[in-house]
DNA sequence: CCTACCGATCGGTAGG
DNA sequence: CCTACCGATCGGTAGG
């Protein structure tokens, strides 16, 4: 039985799964009524539980499946021999602005919204964030000891790599006449090059 | 008629105001009830009407009286003559990540918290802000042009000075062994060393 | 996918 | 500062 799709080969839930990650990012997780969300997809605020269990199960889907492209990256990324330290943590940086690019609906819920979780999930959701940043500080740290970044508390360079990506919020807001390649481009000459030894 | 303080010397509407900050964080402003704001006062919900006028009135305080604490650190340093265009940036840099390491709940709020003003506060809030990115994006592009900033798209820089600092946050949860002081010099140096010019 | 509706909780007020 | 309470809105269900 084949689910129904759109132009955009999506399904309903999929339709509807997009249309609250743009209302939670408006408005928050808590302020988003289902009878908003309803309007946006255009049906009554029952006729979505045909397609989803609750507003709950929304903002997992979206905080997961977010995180799971991050995680996935990074999985690829530490069996890469090729690599240095410093071009690994370019690769991640990388990956971070393309997804501030693409998603910023996703990005911004699953940062500012994910304390709304239930638990267990908000647990479960903390714990993978930590090892996420562990894992990034092992890199760091790597790189440090092969002396191709600068000797500098990794931690704290994890910290801002994950957040100096942040303004493309605001960019996306602006639009600016700057295109997504170049702000790529600068963010990353001005991060890795205050990390790179000199 | 003198307004009865507590032992750190704060009115009955500024424990109001410091408690609401505490759960907006917490919980978000949409998900933050009266009672939950009465409960950690320790008074009945209807008794903090005697103190404010509205929950919304809580949430202005908390983002205008902030973003103040920004707008009056660059009027001082723009007519400071002593200094060079990235020494005024490294000013900035650091009052920022002293705010978020001494009031992170106010940064927090109003950060994440701001859209949820009314008008016509809101508007005022975001014309604040653009204000105050142009005002930095005027002091580095004077670096760059004096040759003290290396020669980047100064927008990014801005988006990406506002932004590295959000990372305390995240500090904080974890308290690390590592110092207030440290952190600061850490972000300082990463920071500013990607921007000065080579 | 809709109409009709539920119990719970919301911000806030009246009156003392 | 409290008790008592209001209308509105919330997430979600029943039944078709």
């Amino acid at each position: 039985m084949a689910r129904i799709r759109n132009r955009k080969n999506e399904t309903r839930k999929e339709v509807i799964t997009a249309a609250a990650a743009r209302l939670f990012r408006e408005k928050g997780f808590s302020a988003t009524g289902m009878r908003d969300l309803a309007l946006e997809v255009g049906v009554e605020a029952a006729s979505l539980y045909n397609h989803i269990r609750s507003k709950a199960e929304l903002l997992q889907d979206i905080c997961f499946r977010t995180a799971n492209l991050f995680t996935s990256q990074l999985n690829e990324l530490e069996t890469d021999a090729s690599l240095d330290a410093l071009q690994k943590t370019e690769s991640v940086l990388r990956h971070h602005i393309r997804m501030w690019v693409k998603c910023p609906d996703l990005m911004l819920v699953m940062n500012n919204e994910h304390k709304n979780l239930e638990e267990p999930y908000l647990s479960t959701f903390m714990n993978e964030r930590r090892l996420y940043v562990r894992r990034l500080e092992a890199i760091m740290d790597e790189g440090v000891k092969h002396g191709v970044v600068r000797p500098i508390e990794t931690y704290t360079a994890v910290l801002s790599l994950l957040n100096v990506v942040r303004g493309i919020e605001f960019w996306h807001r602006t639009k600016k006449n700057i295109s997504a390649e170049t702000l790529e481009e600068n963010m990353v000459k001005l991060f890795i090059e205050g990390l790179r030894k000199a």
